[in-house]
DNA sequence: TTGAAAGCGCTACCAA
DNA sequence: TTGGTAGCGCTTTCAA
């Protein structure tokens, strides 16, 4: 049914090696050969069987990507992302959603695994580092994205999160905030930088926490991110040390903060401003537009696919290659507070 | 470095079909020695080799997936419910996102039947049906998710789209909404079948579309959605008709609309009733809360995927398979009016 | 410049 | 119940 060398070889008169190697662009064939063979594929509309091919060379042409949740607009920017780069080099893509679930997820990677692709790249919702062991032990390069595991040292291609903590809260303090407060994330590497980086904007301005200041969603991970944010903002708003500023670990929370806010009867920004991190899609559109860290999540997919094509390539570099990537803090009604000078340097001009 | 049965074989003297048999669960072998064989496997923690299994029983293990737009939520809940219903089954899922361009959708669709993948899934993009004439000569089975073709027969999972817009235009007239607007999408059965829904529900009421009042965002497909909608909403208010109500092709375009509309000094609903479609996360978060008809994509997903792993074990229908999923409104703030009643029909009371 | 032979890891078929 | 043989479609190696 579908064409084989060998029926191009027998078409014309020649063998399959000759074939094979015109299809791969051997040099040593002849010009006039070539070309014979050439409009011969193209007449059976020739496509070389994978499989046989994956079978001999040990190379599937194949790439996994496991990510938390496709939903997420950040997960499903960086699949859109890998998916379009490593397909124009030949390679497809498999992708899965692991539902935020470690066994579903290790399931995912053994299954792929044994497609033995060429490159794995992870998104993980795991605690432990146990399943890469299990992918270092089949010599199958992989990445890790967004999430990171402290003294485990691997190719990684995530956002910087000190900084996404730092610009947030940086910009909450140059817009008057006084009692900034952080709905943290889970015991994740994200939601520890972001918090680290929170400390430090505060610790540079001689401020800290105030007690109960930190509140965490729990272990929720992303989904149902906004129910655990109006929960932890409730909480905040009973405690005795009222915020003036929230930075969110991330836009659902942050959705879930503003509404809390709102049905207490208070006002975004006036009483309490409030900053998130993602940037998600329609954040114009909110009730209160959303200030917000961009992750960048578009040149996360890239890097990551450029690391992933190397990789397959075999050019495994001589120490596993972490990249941060620059988040960029994009301000709406928020945390916008007209009356605030937005830089402080400004107050004192020269 | 890697399992083969070969080894398993060599280091219990046993012949490598036996252990295939084992493999496959095959019922002519000895309880003892399908238990060594079990054993053995776990201890070098075989993996089947796909590519060799694949180039024998030409079968893949493999299902294709593209979509216009991975970051659109829709094709997002699709691709995951998919994903997932198909590891079950051992399937691994390639998925590529054509960024609704018809060409790069081609290649993609190429690519894919190269990969020799047991089915195929296409939300297409494309305005004629000869890349599909090219998958059926491959005898590759394949469905249709969401859009269709008049005329062109074949299996197709999507939302009934006519009832989509019944139900959005029924609701806009019970609300009291006398002159009904409606931007339109492009030249697509989604956007037809919208389309159809709307005057067919005015014709129920012995209403019909004023002049000027079913407005098309262009050719521009989802993405950039809400920028097509404010433009076309901007020209629908400078109209001389102007409408009390809006069914929008789909929510990004209701945004845009909606934005118009408060930007125009007007209220939305109290002027302007609103009703988008897809029912996208944070809806609740909007501005004015957006209503919107679901489109159920959880369902879709399910249900292709079911019927995906049906034709993958090669049972092709004697038919073609068209299934439509019943679509579900979603009443919010954007079009609820509470001083109208809601059901005519109690207005006269028996 | 071309091709014969071998074999990748597995399964199908049939014989023992 | 077990296993030998053949071969899937291709690439690799080496000889002509």
């Amino acid at each position: 049914m579908v064409a084989r060398l060998k029926d191009i070889a027998q078409d014309l008169g020649l063998s399959v090696v000759t074939i094979s190697k015109v299809l791969r662009n051997h040099p040593d064939i002849g010009e006039e050969t070539r070309k014979r063979v050439l409009k011969r594929m193209k007449e059976l509309n020739y496509q070389p069987n994978f499989a046989a091919r994956s079978l001999i060379t040990g190379r599937s042409w194949t790439i996994g990507l496991v990510v938390p949740d496709l939903l997420h607009p950040f997960f499903a920017q960086i699949a859109k992302e890998i998916s379009v780069e490593v397909r124009k080099k030949g390679y497809s893509l498999f992708i899965s959603s692991s539902d935020e679930d470690p066994a579903l997820e290790q399931e995912e990677i053994a299954q792929l695994l044994a497609r033995r692709v060429d490159v794995m790249l992870i998104a993980s919702t795991q605690w432990t580092v146990e399943s890469f062991r299990r992918i270092e032990e089949q010599k199958i390069p992989y990445i890790l994205l967004d999430r990171q595991f402290a003294g485990f040292e691997c190719n990684f291609v995530g956002v910087d999160d000190m900084a996404v903590g730092l610009l947030a809260t940086k910009h909450l303090i140059e817009q008057g905030c006084k009692r900034i407060a952080h709905v943290r994330g889970p015991e994740i590497s994200t939601a520890i930088g972001r918090l680290e980086g929170y400390r430090q904007a505060l610790a540079a301005h001689l401020m800290a926490p105030l007690p109960g200041h930190v509140i965490s969603i729990g272990p929720s991970g992303d989904h149902m991110g906004d129910k655990a944010g109006y929960a932890a903002t409730v909480k905040l708003l009973a405690g005795k040390n009222r915020p003036d500023g929230i930075f969110c670990f991330n836009d659902p929370v942050a959705l879930g903060t503003m509404r809390a806010i709102l049905d207490a009867g208070l006002r975004v920004p006036d009483d309490i401003a409030v900053v998130g991190c993602g940037n998600l899609s329609y954040s114009d559109f909110l009730r209160v537009p959303l200030s917000s860290v961009d992750q960048n999540s578009k040149m996360i997919g890239k890097i990551a696919a450029a690391l992933a094509l190397k990789l397959a390539q075999g050019k495994t570099p001589a120490r596993p290659k972490s990249t941060l990537v620059t988040p960029e803090l994009v301000v709406r009604a928020s945390s916008f507070r007209a009356n605030q000078r937005p830089e402080p340097e400004r107050a004192r001009p020269s």
